[in-house]
RNA sequence: CGGGGUGUGGCGCAGUUGGUAGCGCGUCUGGUUUGGGACCAGAAGGCCGCAGGUUCGAACCCUGUCACCCCGACCA
């Protein structure tokens, strides 16, 4: 991508209004622009990174053979009467010709089980696991923290269906795993902990997975020992570690960037939804949900991974690998960098080329600093003459200059 | 939803006891610059959130309303 190219321009200034890290960087590097509280648009950088996000988690549900579909966002206000849901607060409502009465949806329990319900009969079906990766509404009282907590947000929302507890049990375990691989691709593994929450009407507990970050606005009590959280909603009745018994639990403050609950028969029986078992007898299927926000792990990213210049993306989430700059005004040195970028585009490395070339060295660096893409790459005059580039990782301050024609 | 704060060129802000709006950034022109957010000269751009009211006169005072931010409550 060419930067004289790129629609959306970074700032030096951000409304004091915007305290959050992440609405400020974000906001200033162009990612995201911010419609009103807590919706936001997504400009090209942030598409970028939002995607990479998306396709992490979407590799990682299909390698668990998982079934991606596309829900609708709109739904008839009956479904949520059905399951006794209608009087959340959080629903957004809209009223169609003749009176119909329309949920933006904040979840789709209600749209998935009905949907699955009529492909399913059969034990032999089961289990099945569909998910989706698209936009939720939610009437939150108040919105904060940048893309933290928004009104429209990103979620891949995942549901399983099962014979029986047994197969819902382990599938809820297997998806633990796939849950922390996905982190792991993602930068956050190591701060990502499994937190016991609370699990509602249809289980002693749910499961969060809370990255710890200050700015947090979960306080969950850590055991060092399992890496494991408690959410503090549920301390007056879970004191110890659930894992190992420890009392020693630390205090600290997460940022839940996934929740998978247990739903069991709470759905299914609310809309009658059941399958024919070995015997030929109809039985509930069982249900598990499982959550996860891209758009809320974006705004977690900036906030575990910045310094006072800027953000500084993990390699694999980056809108791109490269920020390529070429200085001084000399042709050669800039004609020297197209060549790169048109190389290393042609053979599929990602790079931003800065191909601004009345801006000065500062003005760029700056730029650079605060779009926080994993390696700066600089072409100048000093460089060429020693046929090299300068490499500098955004998160290192060492630079070194390697061949140039290591990248043509 | 309770408490507090803020709405002024595209963005960030200032605006005194009420007298008809200014600065920085950005943008445009011309020139000089280029290894950490360059400089000079010139220019464009504002129903002062919106609606009422008080006043000879309102960005400023009053009432209402909308929006945004922070703290709290809420949060499958």
């Amino acid at each position: 991508m060419l930067y004289s190219k790129l629609f959306g321009k970074t700032s030096k200034t951000v409304s004091a209004d915007e305290e959050s890290i992440n609405a400020q960087y974000l906001i200033r590097g162009g990612f995201i622009n911010k419609q009103m509280a807590g919706i936001y648009n997504y400009l090209p950088l942030g598409l970028r990174v939002l995607t990479k996000i998306q396709n992490i988690i979407r590799e990682e549900m299909l390698a668990a053979d998982a079934n991606e579909i596309l829900m609708p966002s709109l739904t008839q206000e009956e479904s949520y009467k059905t399951t006794g849901r209608d009087n959340m607060d959080v629903l957004f409502r809209s009223e169609g010709h003749g009176g119909t009465k329309y949920v933006l949806n904040p979840t789709h329990e209600e749209v998935v089980t009905p949907l699955v319900q009529r492909y399913v009969f059969s034990y032999q079906d089961l289990p099945l696991g569909v998910f989706q990766i698209q936009n939720k509404y939610r009437n939150e009282a108040r919105a904060k923290s940048g893309i933290l907590r928004g009104r429209e947000f990103n979620m891949k929302d995942l549901y399983s269906f099962h014979t029986d507890e047994a197969s819902l049990n382990e599938y809820y375990e297997v998806m633990k795993k796939v849950y922390h691989k996905i982190y792991d691709r993602l930068g956050l593994g190591e701060l990502t902990i499994l937190t016991y929450a609370s699990g509602g009407a249809f289980s002693r507990y749910s499961h969060e997975f809370q990255t710890l970050c200050a700015v947090g606005e979960d306080t969950i009590f850590t055991c060092e020992k399992c890496k494991i959280g408690i959410n503090k909603e549920i301390i007056s009745e879970q004191t110890t570690c659930p894992e190992c018994g420890n009392v020693d639990l630390v205090e600290k403050n997460g940022i839940e960037v996934g929740n998978i609950f247990k739903l069991r028969t709470k759905f299914s029986s609310a809309f009658n939804f059941k399958y024919s078992d070995a015997a030929g007898q109809e039985q509930l299927v069982e249900m598990g949900c499982y959550g996860m926000g891209p758009s809320r792990i974006m705004g977690t990213l900036v906030e575990v991974f910045h310094d006072d210049n800027g953000i500084v993306w993990p390699e694999s989430v980056a809108p791109f690998k490269y920020h390529l700059i070429a200085l001084g005004k000399e042709d050669e040195t800039f004609e020297m960098a197209q060549k790169l970028y048109k190389t290393m585009t042609a053979n599929g490395i990602e790079v931003l080329f800065d191909d601004r070339r009345e801006l000065t060295a500062g003005a760029k660096f700056a730029d650079a600093d605060l779009l926080g893409l994993p390696v700066r790459m600089i072409i100048s005059k000093k460089t060429l003459e020693k046929q090299s580039v300068e490499i500098k990782k955004r998160n290192s301050d060492q630079s070194e200059l390697e061949p140039i024609e290591n990248y043509l």
